[in-house]
DNA sequence: CTTGACCTTACAATAATGGGAAGGTTTATG
DNA sequence: CATAAACCTTCCCATTATTGTAAGGTCAAG
């Protein structure tokens, strides 16, 4: 398998490949006596695990924790939770301050207008004109 | 003012200032006979408008939108309010792609010991070995 | 007049990805 | 067999927002 047809089966553009193995990631593949590089099922599998961890937003290096942990035979089942709680517990820091953006911003449109007037209370909060819309006095 | 004193006025680093100025976000302030750039209250107001902006999660280019506005005195606060909405929808988007990243993962969890043996779940399904856990048939 | 705290520019690095150039290789077709 | 299309290779650049560092100029206080 060269690395187009390992990027259509793993989901891993070619790019990415070449730089998942640049920055070890990956292990080096076997080359061809061109230079071409040889996928073989095992590669693709790995890629195929990397392209999973990755849709679930696991950075590149708490992948490398994840494949280590997945090629080490006597791994705990706890050092695997581990990452991943952590992994949540980072995605709900992101969630909270998006959805607290969120919140401000909704509320701010809600108050305005949107019409051909400039009177603008999402600017005034901007420009903090005015009375401290929503800012933390509930 | 000089970039140290507007930059703890503003909540922006002097770092940070300097590249907006690079970048015509904000446009190049008075300097003194050697250099130093000098701020005047205006200067340091359309900082903090930039530092609530940012604040809200608005990219730097929508800070420019948003600064044109600001400065318009002509606007129509149906314009501001578009890009306030353009950006909740960009939050929503966010927020739902990492809620359905927490989702899996919560769900993978769940299903972990999370003690010494090396059978683990999340791997399983990161490697998709197993039964597709979630991913899809509800 | 020196020291320390400031300022200046310029360049590099971060994380993950995409784009393209310049050139070698394999495959398909005439 | 020759040539063209479709691959592959490496190398460099761009992105977004931000921080760090280095080398050097300036200012205020002692």
């Amino acid at each position: 398998m060269n690395i187009g047809q390992a990027a259509k089966a793993s989901g891993i553009s070619e790019k990415m490949i070449r730089y998942y193995e640049s920055i070890g990631l990956i292990a080096p593949v076997r080359r061809t006596a061109s230079g071409y590089r040889i996928f073989s099922e095992q590669d693709v599998h790995a890629l195929r695990f990397i392209s999973r961890a990755r849709d679930l937003g696991f950075s590149v290096e708490q992948m490398g924790n994840l494949l280590a942990l997945w090629q080490d035979r006597h791994r705990a089942s706890a050092d695997v939770k581990a990452v991943a709680q952590a992994h949540i517990e980072e995605l709900d820091d992101k969630i909270e301050k998006l959805q607290g953006m969120r919140r401000t911003l909704e509320h701010l449109v809600k108050h305005c207008h949107g019409d051909e007037r400039p009177e603008c209370p999402i600017l005034g909060d901007l420009a903090a004109e005015s009375l401290e819309l929503e800012a933390g006095t509930p």
